[in-house]
DNA sequence: ATGGTAATAGTAATCATTACTACTTAGCGA
DNA sequence: TCGCTAAGTAGTAATGATTACTATTACCAT
């Protein structure tokens, strides 16, 4: 992957963002600086920032993909009225910062990413 | 909600599936019991069994929702190789279980659903 | 500098999901 | 039991987020 200021700009734009901004909102707000890059360029470098893993995916409540510069591992709460992702840099017992932050949980999921044990022994 | 066959037919797929199918998988299941059943009853249903708390949506590696029928808290371990969802029924401590599965983890996300401070101030 | 190749802009195509419409059915009150 | 009414359905058309395609441009090792 070789450098391209499409692609920066596309990474600064995450990096400097505090919501968890869609495609188009990532477009819309890199065009500012380069009013005639593509959408599809877009989507193609998030593509890319993401299997490099500079990016990550998050869960949203919408049709829309929504993405996240920031690495730093965090968990995310989600409002089933108003669809919001909230950060939640979490030290102490999880479920008590949650209630003091006035998240009211109702439920929860884990999930787990890497590789099944049928995969790592034909890769191998 | 008043009871409907193709309704009950969804969720009975649902919850007689292992795998975590998607609205086509889940037609072309109950097609075989309901022949001319419409790919949008199928989509609507599984939208409101999902309102009403009867089935649950997955998160997955492909651009296609799956569905869910088993509503027993448990943790998803998605392969980023073959993109299958491996349900883990957990007891003990988490990662020495997905561990002794064979399952070799890279990276975690946890949700958490409920409603916003913002929100719940309002609705009240 | 220049040749090869990745990256881009612009546009067309894809396809999972949703919307629409005329028709059917569940279920309640008389 | 019998209709009435709103919820549900089949079939099809529309939507819209994402991907594919193509001619052109820009990076970079030699």
């Amino acid at each position: 992957m070789r450098s391209s200021r499409q692609r920066d700009a596309v990474l600064e734009v995450l990096r400097s963002s505090c919501d968890h901004p869609t495609a188009d909102m990532i477009f819309e707000r890199v065009r500012t600086e380069i009013p005639n890059i593509s959408l599809g360029t877009v989507y193609r470098n998030l593509g890319q920032l993401k299997d490099e893993g500079f990016i990550t995916v998050v869960e949203s409540s919408d049709t829309k993909v929504h993405y996240e510069g920031n690495l730093t591992e965090h968990i995310h709460f989600l409002c089933k009225n108003c669809h919001n992702i909230t950060d939640v840099w979490c030290k102490s017992p999880v479920p008590a910062q949650l209630a003091e932050m006035g998240l009211q949980v109702e439920s929860q999921k884990t999930v787990y990413y890497g590789v099944c044990k049928n995969c790592r022994d034909n890769i191998n």
